[in-house]
DNA sequence: GAATTTTTGTTTACAAGGAAACAATCTCCT
DNA sequence: AGGAGATTGTTTCCTTGTAAACAAAAATTC
C-alpha cells in the first residue's frame, strides 16, 4: 500500500477544503483509485473504454471532434487512437471529401470489446460514489453535467 | 487555440455521459482550463499552492500525511518537495524522535508566497464554477466534500 | 535482545499527457 | 486563379505523475 490507509491524522486545510478546483483534484483521484481496486472493472481502461464507447456510438466520427467531446489533446489522441488500431479495434480512414481528417470505425473485435466491457463497466458504475447516497450521487451527477456543459438550463 | 472553440457538433454520449468518473475527469479538466485561462491567478500553480497552504496552516507536517491528504505519492512528494525547496519556499529537518521522516516548515519567503498567492487564489475560487448557480456551486463542492471524506454525514 | 516486518523517504525507470513546430490540405478573400 | 490563413493530424520534446526496487530507521515478534 502506498498512501496510508490508517486512519489519516487532522491536517488543518481551511479554506482549501472549499475549492472547487482541489475538490474536483480529490474526487477525481478517489474515483480512479477506486476504479482500479479489486471492485472495480478488469480489461480496458477507462479512457480506452470511453474512447471505443464513444466511436461505437458515432461510426466514423473524426479524431478532431472525438477530441473535443473528450477532452483530449490532438496530439495525445494521436497516441491513444494508434494504440487501439494496433490492438486491431479501431480502423482509420480519410474520407476522400476532406483528406487532411481521419474517420474512425470500430472493426468487428472492437464493436465485441465495447459490448463486453459496456456491461461491466456500466454496472460497476451503478455502484459507485461511496459514502454519497443514491440521491445524492444523482444530483452529484447532475450538477458535473451542468458544470461540464453535457445539460443546459438547471440541473435537477 | 487546440481544442476548437467552435460550436462542438453533437456527439453520442448515451450512458457515458451519467458516469461519474467520466464527468469527474471532464469536470476537472474544465477546471484546470479556467485556472490557466486568462481570468486564472498568475504565479504558484494549484498543486504548489495548495501544499504550500496546507505546510503553512500545519507547520512541521511529515511529508507522508502531507501526501495522504492531498493524494499525493511519495514518489512524486519527494521532487515537488524538492523544487520547493530549491526556490527557497520550504524548509526540511529530520526530527530527533523519527529519524526516517521529515518535517516540512516554510520559510519567511515561503510563508509571504502564500500569503500573496492565496488573497489571489481564494478570491479567483469565489469567480469560478459558471454556468452554475452560486447555489449549485455551493451544493456541488459540499457533494464533492463528502464524496472525498472532507464533510461527514449529509451534505448539506 | 536479536531477527523479522513496517514505515518513511529516495532513486530509477517508465507511462500519461501537453506544447510547440511541422506538413498537408482546405477555406476564404480578392 | 492564387495567395493568406485556418484546420487536421503527426512528430518531437518536455512536464507531471507512477511503480518498483532500495536504504535507513522504527516497530514488532519470538
Amino acid at each position: 500500500m502506498d498512501v496510508s490507509s490508517r486512519r489519516i491524522e487532522r491536517v488543518k486545510l481551511d479554506e482549501l477544503s472549499g475549492s472547487l478546483g482541489f475538490l474536483l483534484r480529490l474526487a477525481q483521484l478517489r474515483a480512479f483509485e477506486e476504479f482500479f481496486s479489486d471492485r472495480g472493472p478488469r480489461g480496458l481502461k477507462p479512457g480506452e473504454f470511453s474512447v471505443l464507447w464513444v466511436i461505437a456510438r458515432n461510426p466514423g466520427i473524426r479524431q478532431s471532434l472525438l477530441g473535443q467531446r473528450l477532452m483530449i489533446k490532438r496530439a495525445h489522441m494521436t497516441k491513444l487512437i494508434r494504440v487501439l488500431e494496433d490492438l486491431g479495434l479501431v480502423s482509420r480512414r480519410t474520407p476522400e471529401a476532406d483528406r487532411r481528417a481521419v474517420e474512425l470505425t470500430l472493426t468487428a473485435k472492437g464493436r465485441q470489446a465495447v459490448e463486453t466491457s459496456s456491461t461491466e463497466f456500466f454496472s460497476y458504475e451503478e455502484t459507485t460514489g461511496e459514502p454519497l447516497s443514491n440521491g445524492e450521487r444523482t444530483q452529484l451527477i447532475s450538477l458535473l453535467q451542468k458544470y461540464v456543459g453535457l445539460r443546459e438550463g438547471e440541473a435537477r
